[in-house]
RNA sequence: GGGCGAGUGGCGAAAUGGCAGACGCGCCGGCCUUAGGAGCCGGUGUCACGUGAGUGACGUGAGGGUUCGACCCCCUCCUCGCCCACCA
C-alpha cells in the first residue's frame, strides 16, 4: 500500500465542490456589477425553468455548457451577467393544487427551494441576486401593466371567436393543440372548438417584421420554422358578386384571396366556409335544412373529420349562385370544410383544373373542371385532366381565358390583378397564416388581467395605479379544472374606477408565454419600482448576447419575445427591436429508451445521484464531452467513468508530477532517441496547439472535441510523467494551460489545483475564474517536421517524414524516388503531381 | 402530404473537399497486488495472406454523378427522428 501513487490524497469532490461553491457565494464572484463600464458586456442568457421540482439531466445538459461559455468569456476580460430565475405560473401547479389539497403557491415555493438547492450543487456562476419568479406579484405586476400599455397601443383587444378548448386546461393557443388528432399539448386531451369573447395581442402587425431575421445569429432551421408558421403568401383579393335569384336580389360582395389570378377563368364554383357570415342569407329555404345540418354536422366534428387529410372532401350547395367578374358567368355557390374561416377572407374560388383539392372537390360532386393553364407546348389533355395541373413554370401560359389567351401566366397574374383593380373588383393582397395571440385563460394559476366590466362603462382598463390585481390567497377548488376566480366573490366584485358603480373583475389570466416574452429585461432590475424595466440598464445590456435552450420552442416562446421586444420598443419602453442577438439550440437528452424524459414514462434520470458519485464537475465534463452539443441523443451514462478517470489524471498531474507508475515499464524515462530539450519542446509544442484548437472550440461551442483534446494533453503529460523534464518549466507551463483551459467546464476542480499551485509558488490565493485566458505562442505551436501521406490515383501508396517549408519542387523530388512510389508507378510517367491542402498532402496522377 | 435534421467500428463519436475511425466506453493481454469492481502500460474497423515486423483488399444507409481526390458537393432512392399538416 505504499506505492508512489498513493502518496497523493484522491481527488474528493463530495468535499471540494461545496467549498468552493460556498467560497464563490462569499465573495460574490458572480455577482454582476452592471454599473460596471470598463468591460465589454456579456448578456448571457439560458431558459428560465418551470418549476416541476425536479431537475434532471437535460437541466444540466443545457445550463452546464452555458456556464463554460460564461466562464470562458470571463476569462476574455467580459462582463457576464448570467442569471436564472423560474417560470412560476402554470398548470402542474394547479394539478397539484386539486389532486392535493394544496395551494398552488406552497407547492410552486417548496419547488422553486428544492431547485435552488439542485442548480447550486452545477457549481454555474448565477448571478442569484437578479433571480425572477413569475408568480411573484412584485413581478407579474408589471404583465399586467405592459398588458394596459398595449391596450392603449391599440396591440391589445377583445374579440369574440371560436378557440380550441381544453376539457382539463381550457382555452389553448393555436400552438397548444398538437398533431393530426388535435390534442392538448399539456394533458393530450381532445380539443374542442368554443365561443369565448378572449383577449388578444396584435402579433400579426409585426408579422413583415417578424419575417426579417437580419443582424441575428440564429439557427437555420428555427428561422425556417418562424418563417413557415407566419406564412406570408402574396396574392390577390378579388370581388365576387352574388346573383339575383327567385330568392334574394344579389349584388353582395363575396371577396376571395387566391395566390393565383391568373386562372380566375378556371374558377367554375366557388366555395365559403361553413361559418362564412353570408351564408344564411344566401340560403333559399328550401335548402336550408340541409345547410343547417352541414353548418352543425362541420362544427361538431371539425376534430374527428380532420383526422385525416386525405378523407373525401364533403360540402354542400348553397342553391344560390356568384358572378365570376371576368366573364359574368353565373357559378355555383358551395359551403365545405376544407375552406377554412379564419383564413384568407373564409371562401375561395374553386379552380378545379389547378388545384388539388378543388380538383378533389369537383370529381367528388361533378362540377365542370375548365383547363386554363398549359405548359409551353403543350396540346390539350384528351379527355380532360386526370388531375389538377399545379406546377408554376414561368413558360406556362393561359388557355381558355379570352383575352388573355397565350399569355405566360407570370405575366398574366399581373395582367388580370391590374384590369380588375380598375375596375375596382380587386387588388394585390397579403395574407399571413399567423394568427393573433389569444393570452386569455381560464384558469387560477396566472396573471390576473386587469380590467372590470361595468355596467355603466363597459370594459374598463383598472389604473396604473391600482396595480398589481392580486391572485386571492384562498383557493376554493372543486375538484375540476375550472377556474376557481370564478366563484371568489371578494375577487369578483369590485367597483368602477370610472363611475364607481358596481362592477366585475376580469376572471381569465394570462398566458404563461407573457411572463416568458419578457423576462430577460426584467433580470436586469427585478426590483425596479418605476417601471417593468430599467431603461438604462436594458439599453446599456440589450440584446441578449448569447441564449442558450432547445428547439422546441421555436414557434413559441422564441416568435413571442421577438414580437414582445418590437411591441415594447413602439411603446417607448425599449430601443432594441430584437432580443437576443445570438440563439444556441442545445439538443434533447432523451431517456436511456430514446423516449422524451418524464416522469410518467420513468425514464427521468436523476443527476443528483450521479453528482453524489463522481462530483459536478465529472457530470458537467461527461455531459459535454458525450457528442455535439446541438444533436443530445438517448441518456447513457456509459462512459462517465473515462471523464472521471481524466480528471483523477489531471489531478495527480498536478500533485504529483515526480511519481513513478508500477505498470509502465517505461515509466521514468524519456521516450527513445529524446534528450531533455527536446521533450520540453515536445511538451510546450502539444500544450500551445491544443491551446489554440481548444480555444476555437470553445467560440463554436464544440466541447466535446474540446474535452478531447484536454485529454490528449493530459494523456501527454503523463507519458513524461516522472522523468527528467516532469515538474521542469515546460511542464509547469502545460499544466497550467491544461488547468486554465478546463477551468470553464470543469470549475471546481481547477480551482482547488489552482490555490494548491499558487500555495506552493508563495502565491498570495486568487480565482482561477479571474485568470486570462493564456495566449497562444505561435513560435512554441510549430512544428518542425511533418508526415506526409503521398498518394498515386488518389490511393495513400507511402508516408514520409518531411521538414516543413520544402519547396513543391523538392517535395516532388523527394516523393518520386521513394521506392514504394517507384513500384506504385509502374515505369510510367507522372500524369501531374498535385500538392493538395496547402501542403498536407501530395497526390501523383497518372493517366489511363 | 410538406418542412427540417440525421444515418460512419460492438457503443458515444471525430474528420465538412485532402491520411476515415481522433478522444472516450467496452473488450483482449500485461504490470502492480493478499485481492481487484482501484491505478498504470499495450492492443483493438472487417477480411485475406504471413511464424513475424508486416503486406494487400474492402470499408462512412443504397445507387449514380462531379473531381486528381468525396463521410463531406450534386441527383435518385431507402431508413429513422422532430415539427407542421385541407393555408386557397
Amino acid at each position: 500500500m505504499t506505492t508512489e501513487r498513493t502518496r497523493i490524497e484522491r481527488y474528493d469532490p463530495a468535499t471540494v465542490e461545496p467549498r468552493w461553491q460556498a467560497r464563490w457565494d462569499e465573495l460574490g464572484l458572480y455577482r454582476t456589477d452592471l454599473e460596471d463600464s470598463s468591460r465589454p458586456r456579456f448578456y448571457l442568457l439560458t431558459m428560465y425553468d418551470y418549476p416541476s421540482g425536479d431537475l434532471h439531466v437535460g437541466h444540466w445538459y443545457v445550463k452546464t455548457p452555458t456556464d463554460a461559455v460564461g466562464r470562458y468569456r470571463r476569462m476574455h476580460g467580459d462582463n457576464v451577467f448570467f442569471p436564472v430565475g423560474f417560470d412560476a405560473f402554470g398548470l402542474p401547479a394547479e394539478n397539484a393544487a386539486i389532486k392535493n389539497r394544496i395551494h398552488p403557491a406552497r407547492w410552486t415555493e417548496s419547488n422553486i427551494t428544492k431547485m435552488r438547492r439542485q442548480l447550486r450543487s452545477m457549481g454555474a456562476s448565477f448571478d442569484w441576486s437578479s433571480e425572477v419568479v413569475t408568480c411573484d406579484p412584485a413581478y407579474y405586476r408589471w404583465n399586467q401593466w405592459l398588458f394596459l400599455r398595449f391596450l392603449e397601443a391599440g396591440l391589445a383587444y377583445r374579440a369574440t371567436a371560436p378557440v380550441d378548448w381544453c376539457p382539463n386546461d381550457g382555452t389553448l393557443a393555436r400552438e397548444q393543440v398538437e398533431g393530426v388528432e388535435r390534442r392538448c399539448w399539456r394533458c393530450g386531451a381532445k380539443v374542442e372548438k368554443r365561443d369565448l369573447a378572449q383577449w388578444f395581442l396584435r402579433i400579426t402587425k409585426y408579422a413583415d417584421e417578424l419575417l426579417d431575421f437580419s443582424g441575428l445569429d440564429w439557427p437555420e432551421p428555427i428561422r425556417i420554422m418562424q418563417t413557415n408558421w407566419i406564412g406570408r403568401s402574396e396574392g390577390a383579393e378579388i370581388v365576387f358578386t352574388t346573383a339575383p335569384d327567385a330568392h334574394q336580389p344579389g349584388g353582395d360582395e363575396l371577396r376571395v384571396f387566391t395566390t393565383r389570378p391568373d386562372t380566375l377563368f378556371g374558377a367554375t364554383f366557388m366555395v365559403l366556409a361553413p361559418e362564412h357570415p353570408l351564408v344564411t342569407r344566401l340560403t333559399p329555404p328550401d335548402r336550408r335544412a340541409e345547410v343547417e345540418a352541414y353548418v352543425a354536422s362541420s362544427r361538431a366534428e371539425t376534430e374527428i373529420e380532420r383526422l385525416s387529410t386525405d378523407r373525401e372532401k364533403t360540402g354542400v350547395p348553397l342553391g344560390a349562385d356568384a358572378i365570376n367578374p371576368v366573364n359574368g358567368e353565373r357559378i355555383p355557390i358551395w359551403i365545405a370544410d376544407y375552406v377554412l374561416a379564419g383564413y384568407g377572407t373564409g371562401a375561395i374560388m374553386a379552380v378545379p383544373a389547378h388545384d388539388e383539392r378543388d380538383f378533389a372537390f369537383a370529381t367528388r360532386f361533378g362540377l365542370p373542371i375548365v383547363e386554363v393553364i398549359r405548359a409551353a407546348g403543350a396540346a390539350a389533355p384528351e379527355g380532360g385532366l386526370a388531375a389538377a395541373y399545379v406546377s408554376k413554370a414561368e413558360t406556362d401560359v393561359m388557355v381558355n381565358s379570352g383575352r388573355f389567351d397565350g399569355q405566360p401566366a407570370p405575366a398574366g397574374f399581373r395582367a388580370v390583378v391590374e384590369w380588375l383593380r380598375s375596375e375596382g373588383k380587386a387588388d394585390y393582397a397579403v395574407t399571413y397564416r399567423i394568427r393573433d395571440w389569444l393570452i386569455s385563460r381560464q384558469r387560477y394559476w396566472g396573471t390576473p388581467i386587469p380590467v372590470v366590466y361595468c355596467d355603466a362603462d363597459g370594459i374598463v382598463p383598472l389604473p396604473y395605479d391600482q396595480l398589481p390585481v392580486r391572485l386571492p390567497e384562498t383557493v376554493d377548488y372543486q375538484g375540476s379544472g375550472d377556474n376557481p376566480l370564478r366563484r371568489d366573490p371578494a375577487f369578483l366584485n369590485t367597483t368602477c374606477p370610472r363611475c364607481g358603480g358596481p362592477a366585475t373583475r376580469e376572471t381569465d389570466t394570462l398566458d404563461t408565454f407573457i411572463d416568458s416574452s419578457w423576462y430577460w429585461f426584467r433580470y436586469l432590475a427585478p426590483r425596479f419600482d418605476d417601471g417593468p424595466v430599467d431603461r438604462a440598464k436594458v439599453d446599456r445590456w440589450t440584446p441578449v448576447n448569447q441564449y442558450t435552450g432547445g428547439a422546441e420552442h421555436a414557434v413559441m416562446h422564441l416568435l413571442y419575445s421577438r414580437f414582445f421586444t418590437k411591441a415594447m420598443a413602439d411603446c417607448g419602453l425599449v430601443s432594441e427591436r430584437e432580443p437576443f442577438r445570438r440563439l444556441f439550440n442545445q439538443g434533447q437528452v432523451l431517456g436511456a429508451d430514446g423516449e422524451r424524459m418524464s416522469k410518467s414514462r420513468g425514464n427521468v434520470q436523476d443527476p443528483d445521484k450521479l453528482v453524489a458519485q463522481y462530483g459536478a464537475d465529472t457530470v458537467r465534463l461527461f455531459l459535454m464531452f458525450m457528442g455535439p452539443w446541438d444533436q443530445g441523443g438517448p441518456w447513457s451514462p456509459t462512459g462517465i467513468g473515462g471523464v472521471a478517470r481524466f480528471l483523477g489524471r489531471a489531478w495527480t498531474l498536478a500533485l504529483d508530477p515526480h511519481g513513478i507508475e508500477p505498470g509502465d515499464p517505461t515509466s521514468g524515462s524519456l521516450p527513445d532517441g529524446e534528450d531533455a530539450a527536446a521533450a520540453e519542446r515536445a511538451i510546450r509544442g502539444a500544450a500551445h496547439r491544443t491551446l489554440a484548437t481548444v480555444t476555437a472550440d470553445y467560440e463554436a461551442f464544440h466541447f466535446n472535441t474540446m474535452v478531447a483534446r484536454l485529454m490528449e494533453l493530459s494523456n501527454l503529460l503523463f507519458r513524461y510523467r516522472g522523468t527528467s523534464v516532469a515538474g521542469g518549466p515546460a511542464w509547469d507551463e502545460a499544466l497550467a494551460l491544461l488547468l486554465l483551459m478546463l477551468a470553464p467546464a470543469a470549475p471546481h476542480v481547477t480551482e482547488e489545483l489552482w490555490s494548491r499551485r499558487l500555495a506552493a509558488r508563495g502565491e498570495a490565493w486568487r480565482s482561477i475564474h479571474t485568470e486570462r485566458w493564456p495566449a497562444v505562442d505561435a513560435a512554441a505551436a510549430a512544428v518542425e517536421t511533418r508526415e506526409l501521406p503521398i498518394q498515386v490515383n488518389g490511393k495513400v501508396r507511402d508516408r514520409v517524414e518531411i521538414a516543413v517549408g520544402l519547396s513543391e519542387a523538392q517535395v516532388e523530388a523527394l516523393v518520386l524516388a521513394r521506392p514504394k512510389v517507384v513500384a506504385a508507378l509502374d515505369g510510367k510517367t507522372p500524369d501531374r503531381v498535385i500538392h493538395a491542402g496547402g501542403g498536407r498532402l501530395v497526390n501523383i496522377v497518372l493517366r489511363g
